[in-house]
DNA sequence: CTCATTTGACCTCG
DNA sequence: CGAGGTCAAATGAG
């Protein structure tokens, strides 16, 4: 009475619904690459149909993401809970210290802990002496205190994951050196037409005690303002073109970037944001034998990591490997199940 | 008012 | 159980 346990063809069919989800989404990504071509650029039903494209996109990586969840656990498994419990007290978890026996530490926060660490995804890390805008729009989500770590570490992710399902994340830890460095590790690659701006480098200047460092470089013709920039924090970009997660369905900002700058660039921003390999070379960093490359170049370490684990056969790592087809992800050498 | 950041609780993994 | 990663209410900035 093992054989077929309604959870396993739950699981079955999970693997199907997110194999369909993964083909789905690859399909409207190569469309997606396809309407980019700066040929059917100037087509304005491709305009529309890239935007149409777009939302489908983050459907399907939505889609993904919440099928992805809880490989173990019935998706539908539980809690109504809600705020059925009454007084939503204002200050969900803070304030509530007063008994409350509602803390029965589970079935409290409805779906909190959905969370899962990520082993078989690509990390790629990147240490400069400075502060690296790598031209996406990134939100900061944390920040956690590393042990044996003087500085604390700081997460962020898209700014468009909810908008277009971007699951990119990156941490930016300064390390303990003597001189001290930006340590920047990216998890997962973009999906998020995003394209807002070249890449530049900025270097922050107001790092005590060290003046011959303070230079501003910048590539491309978009002047940033260099906003404020503690030791601590990141420097974040304020761009127009970022703002609302929540897109309105209405039109959003269209990415007008009928510049020299073709689609692919903007899954490049691990590789293109540094001039010193940027113009052909495509990607000495992330030859796909070696398992861990370092790359330094004139201002920093960079680095590719491709961890792949065997024995996790079941948390399928859809992480937006996506861009198939098109360059990058055949650089990563995605381990897509095996 | 809106939206991004802060910050402590919550959750999973090793 | 501790460390690391994420969530989300509260707070602050524009």
């Amino acid at each position: 009475m093992d054989s077929s346990s309604p959870s396993e063809n739950l699981l079955g069919d999970r693997e199907k619904l997110i194999q369909l989800l993964v083909q789905g989404h690859e399909s409207a990504n190569k469309l997606r690459l396809t309407l980019g071509k700066p040929s059917a650029a100037d087509d304005k039903s491709s305009v529309a149909a890239l935007d149409l494209v777009k939302k489908v996109l983050g459907s399907f990586a939505e889609s993904m993401s919440i099928v992805n969840r809880r490989p173990t656990e019935g998706v539908f498994d539980k809690v109504p809970a809600n705020t059925g419990g009454n007084s939503p007290s204002s200050n969900g978890r803070k304030a509530d210290d007063s008994e409350e026996s509602s803390k029965s530490t589970s079935a409290f926060k409805e779906r909190r802990g959905s969370y899962k660490r990520r082993k078989t995804t690509q990390t790629s890390t990147r240490t400069t002496p400075n502060l690296v805008d790598d031209g996406h729009a990134w939100r900061k989500y944390g920040q956690k205190v590393i042990l044996n770590a003087k500085h604390p570490r700081n997460y962020y992710r898209c700014t468009h994951k909810f908008d277009q399902g971007c699951l990119a994340t990156k941490q930016v830890q300064i390390t303990e050196e003597d001189p001290p460095m930006y340590r920047t590790t990216y998890h997962g690659s973009h999906t998020c037409q995003n394209l807002l701006k070249p890449p530049q480098i900025i270097l922050d200047s107001t790092i005590p005690g060290d003046s011959s460092n303070s230079v501003f470089l910048s590539f491309g013709s978009t002047n940033y303002p260099s906003t404020k920039l503690n030791h601590e924090t990141y420097y974040y970009p304020t761009s127009p073109l970022v703002k609302r997660e929540y897109s309105p369905p209405t039109q959003e900002l269209k990415p007008s970037f009928n510049h020299n700058q073709s689609t692919s660039t903007d899954h490049l921003f691990l590789l293109s944001d540094f001039t010193d390999f940027n113009s052909s070379v495509p990607m000495p960093v992330l030859s796909s034998e070696s398992d861990h490359g370092d790359v330094i170049s004139s201002s920093g370490v960079y680095s590719c990591t491709t961890s792949t684990t065997h024995d996790d056969s079941h948390s399928f790592d859809l992480d937006m490997l996506v861009d198939v087809g098109d360059l990058d992800v055949s650089q990563f050498e995605y381990p897509l199940d095996n």
